[in-house]
DNA sequence: ATCTATTCGTTAATATATTAGACAGTCTGC
DNA sequence: GCAGACTGTCTAATATATTAACGAATAGAT
């Protein structure tokens, strides 16, 4: 039974869309030994002087039980210092080492001139059309999304 | 140093705006005792009767190693089959069991409900947009993507 | 036919994703 | 001051992602 789906499958194109646009940058991320999860939080803690991890998920879409990993692999290398609050001892902050500061200093501008080039390829117009409805997808305060009903027990052994 | 770049991260906005769409499906999938990407696989074979896994792979956007694990758990779990072509002993096809089949007949109409709620929210322009634009970055037709010249030796020890 | 290069799927090793739950620290109401 | 609810992070278990490399099968050239 080849029955299409009324809709084609919108997360898998943001997949495809977003793989061809990382695999222009994942060659530079790599060239610097970082993995492209290492090179979001360095990014993001750099535009933010310091963090605490939840908002690192936040920002970064990564899972907190990832995020632990990702973060103790991160200061065995030397890139990230993890320091607990005082006034409240489950909250941590993190911030970037100066080798990761280096790093940041380097790769950045890397990253910027790539982007331009794939902005060249692609045309100033598309670039500015993927910030507009990414932005309209995320920011959108909107009523919230009722879920479809679901049936009784259908799920497998 | 927090100097930002003069881009904003594109590739994580695609994150956070497919995981915005996600996560109204994630629990239709999980319900059916399917993950993501066993049901973007599912899905896919059900629209084409029969693929081989590097079709799969590019579809689905699942690298081969991972789909190797992903398609043989499949198979414990009754849902698909892998047969060796005869005329090229390297090559695969993989087919829905009769039980994939129900499922997809089952989960399929409430995916397709829960984007029309979601259709709905977001409004008709925003999806055929977001359509349109997903598109535009997969398919265009481009002259090849230069690389930004890499310096020396940065990596990490 | 034979040697070589290529293709396809896989294994191995490590990193990350996902779900559930543990755990300590903090807050709230009483 | 204390029990219970809550918050922020972590552990554990399993699934998937990523890179490198292997091995069998095929295609191509000689």
């Amino acid at each position: 039974m080849n029955t299409k789906l009324a809709y084609r499958n919108l997360p898998q194109l943001f997949l495809r869309a977003r793989e061809e646009l990382l695999r222009h940058f994942r060659p530079l991320i790599t060239h610097f030994g970082l993995t492209e999860q290492q090179w979001r939080i360095l990014r993001t803690i750099s535009e933010m002087e310091q963090l605490e991890p939840r908002e690192i998920c936040e920002i970064c879409q990564i899972l907190s039980p990832s995020l632990t990993g990702v973060l103790s692999r991160m200061e065995d290398m030397d890139l990230v210092t993890r320091t607990r609050m005082v006034e409240d001892q489950r909250r941590v902050i993190v911030r970037l080492t100066p080798k990761a500061e280096q790093l940041v200093a380097e790769l950045g501008p890397l990253i910027v001139e790539q982007y331009k080039i794939i902005e060249q390829a692609f045309g100033p117009e598309l670039i500015q059309e993927l910030y507009d409805v990414m932005d309209k997808v995320i920011q959108a305060e909107r009523a919230p999304i009722p879920q479809v009903k679901l049936p009784q027990r259908k799920s497998i052994k």
